[in-house]
DNA sequence: CGAAAAATTGAGACTCGTCAACACAGGTGG
DNA sequence: CCACCTGTGTTGACGAGTCTCAATTTTTCG
């Protein structure tokens, strides 16, 4: 559905609607003209394969738009989610040379690469660019381990609570409106990446979904329209309040 | 039983034992002078916390020896470890001035600490120690990813199997031996902080533990020695022989 | 030696996973 | 336009794996 609306070919970082949470927010003047030189637009459709771990990778980059996941495999095809990319997030490492994670766009996506070594280079030279990195990896290091808790301690009710909790708040910080009262947004994933997220199956998440439904927590329109009625009472149903440091 | 042998007063950042791994690994002349300046070492005795989650926290430091748990918790109790310190590893966050979560020694431990303030204000001046912390972090998301894949999609068996054979891989890593064969070392950890790391109960782990030492992939002396007859055979049962980059 | 902490083991309950059937939407081609 | 197919989601029946509660043993340490 999303063709890429021009974004592709013809956006400068002065335009550039994620600059401001981006790897490259604290850079200025020369430095972003030196990222406009090596940086190169890619945008995939929803369900293609950006790169398997293992892979070669000679670049890094910010999502622009859409959502991807990052994901990890057992041998016998277990499945577990371990980064949810939205606008503005990075991925790939300076200094690693093949991927480590599954890239997978689940809606249409565009993404800002960098050439890795290039990439590299610059970073040693400027300090904004690792300062900002650094950040946003303690961020991450934060959700991840919040994640954790979910995914150790959690029953099946409480982590899909928490799940749309979490793409609840991160919507309304986007639209800088409040993560209060009613509350409605667009689930960008299926539900058996949902089950990936959560460490469960998709027929679990079937079945909770239902019941959250049943009970009133939520209401659904269609399949992935969903409307939260009251915030607080979803906070509560995902068993903790600390208004978590989520992918603030 | 560690009483701290003279480490506490005397060492100077030239013959620290950890110098070549923690966060201070590239520094050199003035660099450690100046850090030597700021720093001052704390110690703990097995059991106690070094800080709750919440509190005002103004230093970061450097684990010398000995190991400490990160944890989170639920309001009813529920208990995730987050992070597992070793020595060499690195915590609390620069610009962020309350804990985020539980630390607690689980053996006797030794801390290099900065002041926060000193420390925020040399790295701005110091690419060596922000590019060092930037790759120490992204090591811990890493390790942090593995962990959540060990957490959402492996059995019981397969989460003792995984938690010991990291646990023999670093020892091994430490003494630099490889991780191959018979290899035997000390379990820092009691069953319950051992359950905390895998999100199970702690009788769960007993039993697992037992079963694997029934079927002869591993034996105990006493309850912390843990001897590994054949590292391959652990590393089947972990489920993934990727050899995991965790801690490395 | 005795008390407290840690670990083991058992029995039964319950959550969640597995397997299977079915519903629904969207797209394709006759 | 309809038949068909595929991808996605829902629901049910059943069973396995893990948790809960409880008793007991082993280890640690004063």
């Amino acid at each position: 559905m999303a063709h890429d609306d021009g974004i592709h070919a013809a956006v400068t970082c002065g335009d550039c609607p994620i600059r401001h949470r981006a790897v490259c927010a604290r850079c200025e003047g020369d430095e972003i003209e030196e990222l406009e030189q090596i940086k190169y637009f890619r945008s995939f459709e929803a369900g293609q394969t950006v790169i398997w771990a293992g892979d070669r990778m000679d670049f890094v980059a910010s999502l622009i738009s859409g959502v991807a996941t990052l994901t990890q495999t057992l041998e016998d095809g277990r499945t577990q989610m371990v980064g949810l990319l939205l606008p503005s997030d990075f991925f790939g490492r300076p200094g690693r040379g093949e991927a480590a994670y599954n890239v997978i766009a689940t809606t249409d996506i565009v993404m800002c690469c960098f050439r890795r070594k290039p990439f590299e280079e610059m970073m040693e030279r400027t300090p904004h660019i690792a300062q900002r990195l650094l950040q946003m990896t303690l961020d991450e290091l934060d959700a991840a381990r919040e994640w954790m808790l979910l995914l150790g301690r959690k029953t099946a009710r409480e982590k899909i609570a928490s799940l749309l909790s979490i793409i609840a708040r991160r919507d309304a910080s986007v639209k800088r409106q409040e993560a209060k009262g009613r509350m409605a947004f667009e689930l960008p994933l299926t539900r058996e990446a949902m089950a990936d997220y959560l460490g469960l199956t998709l027929e679990t998440v079937s079945r909770q979904m239902s019941q959250l439904k049943r009970e009133g927590v939520i209401e659904l329109e269609g399949k992935r329209r969903v409307i939260i009625p009251d915030m607080d009472v979803l906070m509560t149903e995902a068993g903790d309040d600390s208004d978590g440091g989520f992918l603030v």
